[in-house]
DNA sequence: TGATCTTTTGTACGATAGTACAAATCACAT
DNA sequence: ATGTGATTTGTACTATCGTACAAAAGATCA
């Protein structure tokens, strides 16, 4: 049967659901999917192993779960904020929030379940780079038109940059992204301590800078200009 | 005792040390270290189990060998190209040839054992996503030193902006390079077929250009601008 | 050829993995 | 208070994990 939101909210902890479900993102994203076990995840929500084969199923059902969750609020968000960029009059100033469009809600949102959507962000790029069966599924269905109505967005701002330079720069742009959230200690150590690369404020301000700046570079006129600069070999 | 270079070199297959490096490194590239288990890496290799643990002790001990093999030599080549590339009279073209430099080895060389080091970049961006311990204590003592210096080379050729920005900026340079190694599907896949990510000269090309231009971008003044083009909230 | 060292094989052990399932427990409508 | 359905617990099963180790096989040199 479906839920029913009664006097009291009907289990013994307040909502063992949620904590796996918020444990499981945290471990997976620190840990990647294979070095976490369902063990683990219960540990830490303070629940019994069995529990999440009850609510999840599988271990993969629970993947699949978290990223229901966070998929459909992130996108609408950035829908939103995209529709609001496009109408921006001055073509640098559109850029510029039409990648802040695309950032922000990967740092700070994409649904208010708790602790924000750094961490659901994080996790993406760690299933990404295990190869994850289950989110290379799901990304790709979900993501790929928000890609598109950014990359089309973009190049209505930028009309004399080729598309495929486009696709290339906001790959790189996602690429950044995803390294800000999984190794932020390295901005702090590589700075001596003078940036903090935690903070998502001071992240995304750098990213969104660099960025449009990357896409206001000229065309890359040849498909794979030669430039030898410096000599080819040893 | 050491090798022993005489008639014929010793194993019954051409180097079974060889083989289960390569092969280890091929699936750790791909499914990460937890997801491939040591059956996994013998079997691709045409080896026994227990090969493995002899020629490396553990499966720890398989990973630490595969980044010996490889760090030296990458780091070698890079400071090779960064010395070149400072001797770049023009400061403009300094740039470029500095990330550059920083760029190539990681996807051409690195070492010029089987392969080439694209796929030792990509075995770096997943043991990086994946948090894990052993490598993550061998990149910050081998490499720390390189970015560094490639840092002070950049910082030297564009006097006007602050390290903290510069440090950024090489950071988002590396997170775009792992992310194009780790999914080149998704360039091409975005680009509808114009691009293809899984081509070397191509990403390097892009990569440069759109790096350059990002480094070249103004330095943001303030610790972190509030720059509210947008309304805040839904 | 036989002695010796290196490498490969085959097998086994304890630990832990994901998952299933019955029993216990709880919340709540009647 | 009691029955009923939802949830949690505890335990067990099978598979696979990393690793150890003895025996077999191959290579090298006297």
């Amino acid at each position: 049967m479906v839920r029913k939101p009664t006097s009291k909210e009907s289990a013994r902890k307040p909502n063992m659901r949620e904590a796996i479900l918020a444990a499981a993102e945290e471990l997976f994203a620190t840990n990647g999917f294979n070095a976490v076990s369902v063990r683990d995840i219960a540990q830490a929500a303070g629940a019994n192993p069995g529990s999440v084969t009850y609510h999840f199923k599988t271990k993969d059902g629970l993947l699949l779960e978290i990223y229901r969750r966070h998929c459909g609020p992130m996108n609408l968000r950035r829908s939103e904020l995209l529709a609001a960029a496009r109408r921006v009059r001055d073509l640098q100033d559109r850029l510029e929030a039409i990648v802040r469009a695309y950032v922000v809600p990967a740092f700070t949102s994409g649904s208010d379940l708790a602790g924000g959507g750094a961490r659901f962000t994080r996790l993406r790029a760690v299933m990404s780079a295990e190869g994850n069966e289950v989110a290379r599924k799901i990304i790709a269905q979900t993501f790929d038109d928000t890609s598109h109505a950014f990359i089309d967005a973009i190049l209505e701002s930028l009309p004399h940059i080729p598309r495929t330079d486009i696709v290339w720069r906001s790959h790189f742009l996602l690429g950044a992204l995803y390294y800000s959230l999984v190794t932020p200690d390295r901005v702090s150590r590589l700075s001596r301590g003078a940036a903090d690369g935690s903070d998502p404020a001071n992240a995304i301000e750098q990213l969104v800078q660099a960025t449009v700046a990357s896409f206001q570079a000229p065309a890359l006129d040849q498909p794979a200009r030669r430039r030898p600069v410096i000599s080819s070999k040893t």
